[in-house]
Formats: structure tokens, sequence, C-alpha cells
DNA sequence: TTCATTTGACCGAA
DNA sequence: TTCGGTCAAATGAA
């Protein structure tokens, strides 16, 4: 176990020597070291499951098969793992009965492309972290029954955060079919214009693909949204749900490609993600994306056909 | 005023 | 009895 940490260790540091660097580097190459990673990460989530006391069942299969990147890409990046938890399996630590519920581990635990409130937080026995509990946004307006919890792992760098969904979204208005407008004229800016219920109608970030869809982290002017992203003094990963630890974020690591306010929890995680788009304009958006909306649901034609 | 988060209190499954 | 999950009053921001 202790090997497998070392070796992601390793590998992450050289995955990010090759997205910083200036030298040219093979996409293939690339591509090797991201799939090492992934395949590593699996590995220690599958032990790590296997000894604890076994709640949660990895489902390779369903990884691959499930995830929003299965066109190949998946899990470069956010290093997301999907698992399916049974309720019975459940039932072995958490106190409510639930019908369904999932599990994922991701370094991007808010960008599922639904409107989440949260409504508490928890100290949880034997973990360092507490716990968040959010619900949809609909629960009120729509009886949406969806719920999450956020909660982030120990001794992950970058910091990954398991999310257990449980109950289905009977709401209406997920965040879906958001027009993105990519900004070609300007390297480190982008306009994303969402057509939403919450959001105003056009955004221009600095760049900030992840933003946030819990409804507080956007709410309100989207000036002060932006200028709070820049404003890195201010900008702490944990202001999202308490997680007290600023260390794990590196924010020379996100300068120029500082995640919304969304992201922020993400912390380097994400700096790593967009490392490649930083020094390529020609980087690939869907992979952001793929993580901020039901990939299903977004026409890419639309967002090309789309002007600014 | 509205709507969000925070947080202590409470409920109930294990 | 413990502790995870939820409620709801308090508080804050816009």
């Amino acid at each position: 176990m202790e090997d497998l940490v070392k070796g992601q260790e390793i590998a992450k540091q050289v995955h990010m020597q090759l997205q910083g660097s200036e030298f040219p580097v093979g996409d293939g190459l690339k591509d090797s070291v991201a799939k090492i990673l992934e395949c590593i990460s699996n590995a220690i989530s599958k032990l790590s499951s296997s000894e604890s006391t076994g709640e949660v069942c990895q489902s390779p299969a369903l990884t691959a098969v499930d995830s929003p990147f299965s066109d190949g890409r998946k899990s470069e990046g956010t290093g997301e793992i999907r698992t399916i938890v049974t309720p019975k399996k459940i039932g072995s630590n958490k106190r409510r009965k639930t019908s369904d519920a999932e599990t994922r581990l991701t370094e991007t635990p808010l960008d599922d492309g639904h409107a989440w409130r949260k409504y508490g937080q928890k100290e949880i026995l034997n973990s360092r972290f507490p716990r968040s509990y959010f619900r949809c946004t609909h629960k009120t307006d729509q009886g949406c029954q969806a719920t999450k919890q956020v909660q982030r792992t120990e001794g992950e760098e970058p910091a990954k955060y398991q999310v257990t969904y449980i109950g289905q979204h009977t709401c209406n208005n997920q965040l879906k079919g958001p027009r993105l407008i990519l900004d070609s004229n300007s390297r480190d800016s982008c306009v994303l214009n969402f057509q939403s219920n919450y959001y105003s109608p056009k955004v221009e970030f600095p760049f900030s693909p992840l933003f946030s869809s819990v409804k507080h982290e956007f709410k309100g002017d989207t000036k002060d949204a932006i200028a709070s992203h820049n404003n890195k003094e201010s900008f702490r990963p944990c202001d999202f749900a308490g997680w007290n630890d600023p260390p794990a974020f590196n924010s020379s690591q996100t300068t120029s490609m500082m995640p919304s306010t969304s992201g922020s929890e993400l912390g380097d995680g994400i700096s790593g993600l967009y490392s490649s788009a930083e020094s390529d304009q020609t980087f690939d958006m869907d992979i952001m994306l793929s993580g901020m909306f039901d990939i299903d649901q977004f026409d890419p034609s639309e967002y090309l056909n789309s002007s600014k």
C-alpha cells in the first residue's frame, strides 16, 4: 500500500512536470503517465476499500462505462472514481437506510451540474475532515429528494473528496445545456454564457471553467465573484465547507488558472488539470466541462456555433 | 426582504 | 449509548 502511494506521488510529479514542461512533449506520453496515475489511484482505492469496513464496493467496469469521461479520457485530470454502494453495505456504518446511493471519489466534488444547498456539516468520528450535507435546491419548490454528502478523504494529494449521492433528482432545473463560448483572442480568458435559471446570462471569467453548482457560491454580482476569484489572499479552499486544511491548497499553482469559487476547494488538483490548457490553447474543453454538466446533454455543436 | 450558510440540538438506527 | 443525519433558529449577504 505504501509503495503504491509512493508510486502515485512519483507519477504525479512526472505528470505535473510534463504538463508544465516548456519543451514539446508528445500527447501520447502525457496520456501514458495519466493512465499510470489512474491505475495507481484505482489500485489504492480498491485496497483502501478492502482494508476498511468494506462499505464501498468499487466497480471498475462502471468506472469505465458509466463515467462522464467514458470517451477514453475519463479520470484524466479529475481522477474521478465512480463507485456504487449497495444499500446493504451502506447500512454497515450509515444510519440512514437508502434505496440507492452512489459514491464517487473525485477531486471535483461540486461540479455535477446540479444546484445544491448545504444544510449541515458534521464532524465524523475517526475522520480529520468534517462531512458536509447538501440537498437539492429544489427540494422545497419541486420536492426533489436528491441529497449528497461530501467528505474530504485523508492523506490524498491532491485533495480528493468522497461524494455520496443519495436519491434521484426529480427537479427540472438541473444546470444543463449551458453555452460556453471561448474567447479565442484571449489566452487567459474565456466567456461563459450560461443559460440557466440561476446564473446571469453572460459571465466572463479570467479563467474559471469550473464554477459552483452550489447556489450560494454563485449568487449575486458576478463581478464580485470574479473579484473574489482573483483575490488569492481571501481565497481559501476550506471556505466552502469548512475544510480546515489550507496547506492542501497551493495557490501558487493556480495563478492564471484560478478555478472559480466552486473549484476552489479542489485546490492544486485543478491546477494540474488546467496546466495543459495554459500551455496549449487547443485544450479539450470537454474535459473541463464534463465535470460540470451532464456531458450527455451538452451539445458541442451548440458551443462551437455560438458566437460572442 | 429574501435566501443562503452556519451550527447546536434533536432524532433514530445500529 | 453512540453517532450519523437532519432540523431549524441564528446570522449574514445582497
